[in-house]
DNA sequence: ATTCAATAATTGGTTATCCAAATAAAAATT
DNA sequence: AATTTTTATTTGGATAACCAATTATTGAAT
């Protein structure tokens, strides 16, 4: 059975309105850095919202480094004063779920720079798992079969290699994305597969030899070809 | 009252155990895009967990567009196969704590990027904000007083100008971070905000006219000279 | 045998209750 | 009066009970 993505907008504002009471909480208190907030009880009453409500609240606001829950304690301002706590919950609170072309634009970015530091850094295991990935692919496609898969693993296994985890978190947040976006639009069929063999075994070489501005450029290449293909655009 | 971080790593090795049994249900019994997960309930009775540890888990891989939980239907696996589910899972077990020197380098690869693309995409009320981020900064310093939040919501506006909700996502996920990073070392004084305020001007004014290079060129400038005062190091 | 309405069971989400640690307050001891 | 000990309260987190929507099952009607 095949679901389809829906998203309720009633939580959602409801979430945004309980961050921006705290905000104005913290404004109205002068609270700095380190200070205690109310209790999840007083919040939720004083805002007249379930203690769960406030919960998640305080769980998205502690995702982005603002708050801080100790358990039997107490919810605490980060180390980050009154200023930049408002223009920050404001970006917050502004987001926008992200479109493609952001993605995409993202994915580059990210990619070229592991693609160069993964030539510069790794190790003969990485290397060793960057090939099994290729191999991986490259068999698929020349059984005739999807290898989407097996394109994604081999992307991840170079972010891995460049030894910088924050941008190996964020490929793994954007790619599944992407993924579900080329599936959506039954773009990039099968006729482009033989062509992305080569291209990341050419990468792949780059990486093996630690070139990396040949790596960089091949990676760029790569995605060149593939959004032209895809969607009549260059980038 | 100020406090200090703490991860407890009982509770975090738990939800990775979890994880991964739910990666190997999916492999053994060879769960396709959009079947249907067994009930959190049955979950946490076969891996003798509470459904609470089963929610979080599922949540986490929701996180990631692993799953999709369906109220009062079930929770399904997203448009991902088996051999990419894996893939991404183990990726997911395995990340670790971003180091200070990777939330750098990623900071630095999302600015220049984002100042190039406020200076192609901002509209001129972007430029505002930008523009009164930036006379903050300059009010705080020339007062002689701190100034890291002013600082950052300067580079935060100029994320947002970039058009690109991705990026702009990211920037607010690693700045807080660094910014704790910068405080609890003691590094980055005074010294070095009348320098800071010169530079920012120069952003700004390359942003305002449109000119991409430039506002890449000075943003890379900026960093340069920031890392080499507080970390004696060369990027 | 098929179709459709009615009912029972299942589901993720929500709310309420309980818990153990941490803090504050009070009382006892010196 | 100062300090320690004891007790009471407050805290975020864990657990259990509940809910409404959904799905599966049953059975009656054609």
């Amino acid at each position: 059975m095949k679901v389809e993505i829906l998203t309720t907008s009633d939580n959602y504002s409801l979430q945004k309105r309980v961050i921006d009471e705290i905000r104005l909480l913290i404004n109205n208190k002068n609270l700095e850095p380190g200070d205690k907030l109310p209790s999840e009880r007083m919040l939720s009453e004083k805002f007249e919202v379930t203690r769960s409500n406030i919960r998640e609240a305080i769980q998205k606001l502690e995702f982005y480094g603002l708050l801080k829950s100790i358990p039997q304690s107490g919810t605490f301002v980060a180390n980050i004063g009154v200023v930049a706590m408002n223009g920050m919950i404001d970006d917050i609170l502004r987001l926008e779920d992200p479109d493609f072309k952001s993605l995409v634009e993202t994915r580059i970015l990210l990619e070229l720079k592991t693609a160069r530091l993964a030539a510069l850094r790794r190790t003969d295991q990485d290397l060793q798992i960057i090939k099994e990935a290729l191999e991986a692919y490259a068999t698929k496609v020349s059984d005739g079969e999807d290898a989407v898969q097996e394109d994604l693993l081999f992307h991840l296994a170079i972010a891995k290699a460049s030894g910088n985890s924050t941008m190996n978190t964020f490929m793994l947040i954007i790619t599944p994305e992407i993924i579900t976006n080329f599936e959506k639009y039954h773009v990039c069929d099968k006729a482009l597969a033989h062509i992305g063999v080569e291209e990341h075994r050419l990468i792949y070489d780059a990486i093996k030899d630690q070139n990396p501005q040949l790596a960089k450029k091949r990676m760029k290449k790569h995605f060149k070809e593939l959004y032209k293909y895809c969607y009549n655009v260059e980038i």
